[in-house]
DNA sequence: ACTCTCGGGACGTCCCGTTCCT
DNA sequence: AGGAACGGGACGTCCCGAGAGT
């Protein structure tokens, strides 16, 4: 579990993908060793915990990249209005690059888990927490509560950008997301008000 | 499809409902059966287009109600920002009351279609357009690309905050997204500017 | 049963074509009622007894069409071996024309029968039987036994020129083997005698 | 497909015992399973082709024991009417033996191919056709064309002798058939003549 | 240490032959 | 006479161990 581990790599990009394509149920394991190029009857030896082991780490694997993403716009260098818009502009991009037809495994993941996933339910909550509180922790005005609610609406809009991204087959919810939200940061800042 | 049809009824609301629930792929057909409390063997009578024909109506039938609750809230008589509040508010209400543990079948749906499955994101597209329309229609101000804009931005904080909801278990999401929504229709209103 | 009845008998025409093209088991009710344009609910009016009854009146239907051919070939006015000939060439005829293939319905359904289906054995048996008769009471020689012995390999050869038939998908089984049993009862007639 | 593959030859085996006794479409999977003793979860491990490819395969090797048996009467070593006598005779026991309920794989796949086999189809000729050309190969006159159309009609013969065995229960039609082809064979040999 | 064959059942979707009730 | 409804089973695939081989 340590080392290059090349196969176990490929393994968990390829089930991350598919997760962002097809969601939990219909990703098959199979489909996953055949997509990442990797042996067969490895599967079992690296993840013994199956295919609950493999989508939990690919979902981890997926939220540190979020999460490092988050950080490169909320940098404290530039307002939060911008860097909201860049961060869905950038989104956006991606998007339609990768064929508008992906979309966040997390949130893909958390749509079709089953009551007795508890674990991975838990995870991707944890997820979605640790972003919010990113996203947060750069906001420009001091009323706590109202940031970690507007951070959680911006996480929101992101997930559903991706619903509606699939849908259309474009990124434009992306960009409309991030130019309202952009508004909302900025409209907040000169009045320091919460909204009622 | 014209009588008292309580079979086919039941088996489209057993569908939407777990489809809420674990999103397409996770739905089995004997797992809706089972539900409905239907006839198995009735199944490929009333649907012969099988699970895809089953999901379909069923969209359909999630679709016209959302449409219509919708309109219950934006119905001319009341500020837009009131409508948004009230909407957000009743559906995180309705979220919890459900168990916290459903989405939204469409936006479930979206997230776990198959590139095959054209017919399908053709329907959710055009569902979400609906949406998007209706809130539209009823926003206060005059450039009509800014509305539609916010529209859809409506749209994916709400399938987003079903989202969250699942992770946290919560109504909250909904609600913050609902006030911060809002607050930005308000904004707009006496300025009648649109977000860069 | 005994009216003019157009459903019943286009029901029973399209089993006997299915029969001949994939077998008992591979015939399945709906089939049936597709392609004999007979409306679906009445098959269990016209046939209480299910698939057995149609496949076993159809399967009579064909075996005395079958025994009039062979009787407007065996007629007594002609060689037996000249019957013959004209008996494979026009059946390889009648097969090539019907797309070569399509079996025997007697021996298609004898060869999926289940060891249940007993009643439906005999009535092959006596089919076969009937057309061993036929053949037999026209051959020129006079030891009985021997001509049963020969008619039986003439049906065989029969049956077995429609598998060869759709294997190959040509009629010409069929000419073959009606030249050689031609030459067969040729090679009787002359010296009355009976092969060891 | 190298080691000791019980499992894989026993499917095989009891595939082709049931293909002989109701046809390919009356043969499920299940009761291959069932008959064979083998796993039910290795099917699709053996056979990832499923159904059609355990038919292909069990057809081929009951092709291959077909021809060994024919080349062990046709061997040169003996007359060509000795041969097919013995040949059927063989045959007519075997079927005795086996139950009498028990027709030719080939032959009775080849009657309910759907027109969508076409695989199967040419399978099943290729074999009939290197029966024909065994047998064809040791006649002894000089025509080739007439040994061949004689050898197809032994095959045929051979076939229909399998559906008249079934429908009367009895060896007999096989012994029939053997006595008339060896006499024509016979009375081939010494005046060198084809029948017209 | 790692990979693969093989084994194992449960379930997926779809369709079958049949019967009920108009 | 006839359309709607009914279970049971068809074939195929799922996710997953256990063992043998390298």
């Amino acid at each position: 579990v340590s080392r290059d581990d090349s196969s176990r790599t490929r393994l968990l990009l390829a089930a991350e993908e598919l997760l962002r394509e097809t969601g939990m149920s219909g990703t098959g394991i199979k489909t996953i060793v055949e997509r990442s190029g990797a042996p067969i009857g490895s599967v079992y030896h690296h993840f013994p915990g199956g295919k609950n082991q493999i989508v939990a780490e690919s979902l981890q694997a997926h939220a540190e990249k979020s999460r490092r993403l988050f950080e490169r716009f909320f940098d404290g260098m530039r307002p939060a209005a911008d860097a909201l818009r860049m961060l869905f502009d950038t989104a956006a991009d991606g998007f339609e690059r990768a064929g508008a037809n992906k979309g966040c495994a997390i949130g893909t993941v958390t749509l079709d888990l089953s009551e007795a996933d508890e674990a991975l339910r838990e995870l991707c909550r944890s997820t979605f927490d640790g972003w919010t509180a990113t996203i947060e922790r750069h906001l420009p005005w001091p009323d706590e509560p109202s940031r970690r609610s507007f951070a959680r609406t911006v996480v929101a809009a992101l997930e559903g950008a991706f619903i509606l991204g699939r849908a259309t087959r474009s990124g434009d919810p992306f960009r409309d997301a991030g130019r309202w939200l952009a508004a909302a940061a900025e409209s907040q800042q000169p009045k320091r008000r919460k909204p009622r």
